[in-house]
DNA sequence: AAATATTTTTAGACTTATCTAAAAATTGAA
DNA sequence: TTCAATTTTTAGATAAGTCTAAAAATATTT
C-alpha cells in the first residue's frame, strides 16, 4: 500500500498533535496545523477513516489506528534521517534543512532510507535533537532531557533539542549561540518574569521564559 | 518560477525525443513516451505553450523554447547527480537507481543538487555513462564514444554507456557481465545477422545486432 | 482525386485536494 | 435551561491531471 503526500502529511500532523495534547485531535487543530480549512480537513479525515488509517467520529475528532501510527512514525523517521544527511554530509546548518526534508520524507522507496541510515551510521537523534524511530517504529528516549526552565540557578545543561522549529526561532538560537551540543549554565533567574541570565562558553545572554521552555537540555550532574 | 512534477516530466520527455528525432515532437510520440493518452498530451501541451515553455501548433507537434530546454536539462542534471549519489554513496547497483532518481529529480531546492554535486566531486557522467549537465546547462561530450556495432573484428572498447535504460536490458547486461567500465573485444561478426561473439574478461558471449547498438564504448587504440 | 487509414483534437466525465458559504451540532454563559 | 457563540459538517465550485468516445484534420493508398 502506498499513500499520497497529502495523506502522509495528515497522518504526521495527527500523530504530533495526538502526542502533544493526549486526546482526540479536533478538526480545527488539524486545520491550523496543516494551514488548511476545516472543511478540507473534514473531507480528508473521512477518507483516512475509510482507509482505516484513523478513527473518525463526527464532531468528536480523530485518532490514529495502529496502521496510521506506523505510517506516521515512518514518515517522521524518513524526515529526520534526511535531516541528518543534509547537515552531516552536505554541510547544511540545522535551521536550513526542515523544508527540504519535508519533501524528501515522501520519496517512495522501502530501501532508500535504510541505506541512508547505514550510510549515516544509524543516528539516534536528528540535528534538532529529536529522536529517530527505528525500522520497527521504536523511538529512542533520552535520559534526563528537560526544559531549560527546569534548571535551577547554578545548574548546567547541554542543549539537546528544541520544542519549536520555526525558522525564526532557530535563527535566533544561532544568533545567541544556543546551538545543539552547547553547554548552558544558569547564572540568575529573575523572579519578575522568570527570564534568565545564562552563560554559554564565553558569552552571557538573557533569555525569556518562553525561550527557556523551547530549549531541551540534558542536565549535567556536577560530580564535585 | 516553479513547475509541477508533471510539467517537468513533459519537458524532460520532449527534450529527449527532440534530441533523438531532431524535429518537432508529435502528440503520439509524447503520449507513448509518457505512457499516457494522446488526449491528455494535447491538454498539457496547450498549457505548456501558454506558459511559453514549448511551442505548440495544432497538428504540428511541439518543440522546447529556450526556457523549456533550460528546465528540462536541469531536471536531467538532478536525475543523474542523484543516480551517482545512489550508486557511489549508498551502494546501489546501476540498474536499481532509475526509479528512485525519477522521484528525487523533482525535489525543489536551488541549492540541494549543487551541494550534492560538491559532495560527489562534480562527476561528469552518471552510472549509465550519460553526461551530467553543469549548472549552466553545458553537457560534457566524451571523445570517441561509439556504438559497439562500430567496432570491427579484433577491436576492443570500454563500456562507457547504454542507449537503452529498460530495467530488463540493464539486468541482461549485468547477467552477461557487460557492465560499465568493462573491456570488450570483438572476436567474430556473423554476416548473417551482424550478431557478434565478444570477449569480456574470461567470458565469451554472443550478442545480437540490437544489443550492440545499445552499448556505447570508447574504442581502444591498440598501441602495439 | 477519392477513399481510407491514421493522427490529433474536442467534448464530456472522473479523481484528488482544495476553497467559500451556509447549515447543523456542540459548547458554554447567562 | 435556554440562547448565543463556536466548531464542525455539508453543499457546491474550482483546478490539475487524467480518461473514453467521437469529431476533425492530416497522411496514405488506390
Ligand atoms: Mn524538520
Ligand atoms: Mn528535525
Ligand atoms: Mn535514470
Ligand atoms: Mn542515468
Amino acid at each position: 500500500m502506498s499513500y499520497t503526500k497529502t495523506e502522509e502529511n495528515y497522518l504526521k500532523a495527527i500523530y504530533s498533535l495526538q502526542v502533544k495534547i493526549g486526546k482526540e485531535v479536533s478538526t480545527n487543530e488539524l486545520a491550523s496545523s496543516l494551514e488548511t480549512k476545516a472543511s478540507s480537513v473534514t473531507d480528508m479525515v473521512k477518507k483516512l477513516d475509510k482507509k482505516e488509517l484513523i478513527t473518525y467520529e463526527k464532531y468528536k475528532g480523530v485518532s490514529l489506528t495502529n496502521l496510521g501510527k506506523e505510517i506516521a512514525i515512518n514518515i517522521i523517521r524518513n524526515h529526520r534521517i534526511w535531516e541528518v544527511f543534509l547537515v552531516e554530509k552536505l554541510g547544511y546548518k540545522w535551521d536550513e534543512v526542515h523544508e527540504i526534508a519535508e519533501q524528501l520524507e515522501h520519496i517512495k522507496s522501502e530501501e532508500l532510507v535504510d541505506r541512508l541510515d547505514d550510510f549515516l551510521d544509524h543516528p539516534s537523534f536528528d540535528p534538532h535533537g529529536d529522536p529517530i524511530p527505528d525500522r520497527e517504529g521504536n523511538i529512542p528516549v533520552r535520559k534526563e532531557a528537560i526544559a531549560l526552565n527546569e534548571l535551577k540557578k547554578g545548574e548546567t545543561g547541554i542543549v539537546v533539542g528544541v520544542k519549536n522549529t520555526d525558522i525564526d526561532f532557530l535563527q535566533f538560537l544561532e544568533e545567541m549561540n544556543l546551538t545543539l551540543g552547547k553547554s548552558i549554565q544558569v547564572e540568575k533567574i529573575f523572579d519578575f518574569d522568570k527570564s534568565k541570565v545564562v552563560k554559554t562558553g564565553q558569552q552571557t545572554v538573557t533569555i525569556s521564559k518562553e525561550v527557556g521552555s523551547f530549549l531541551i537540555v540534558e542536565k549535567i550532574i556536577q560530580t564535585k
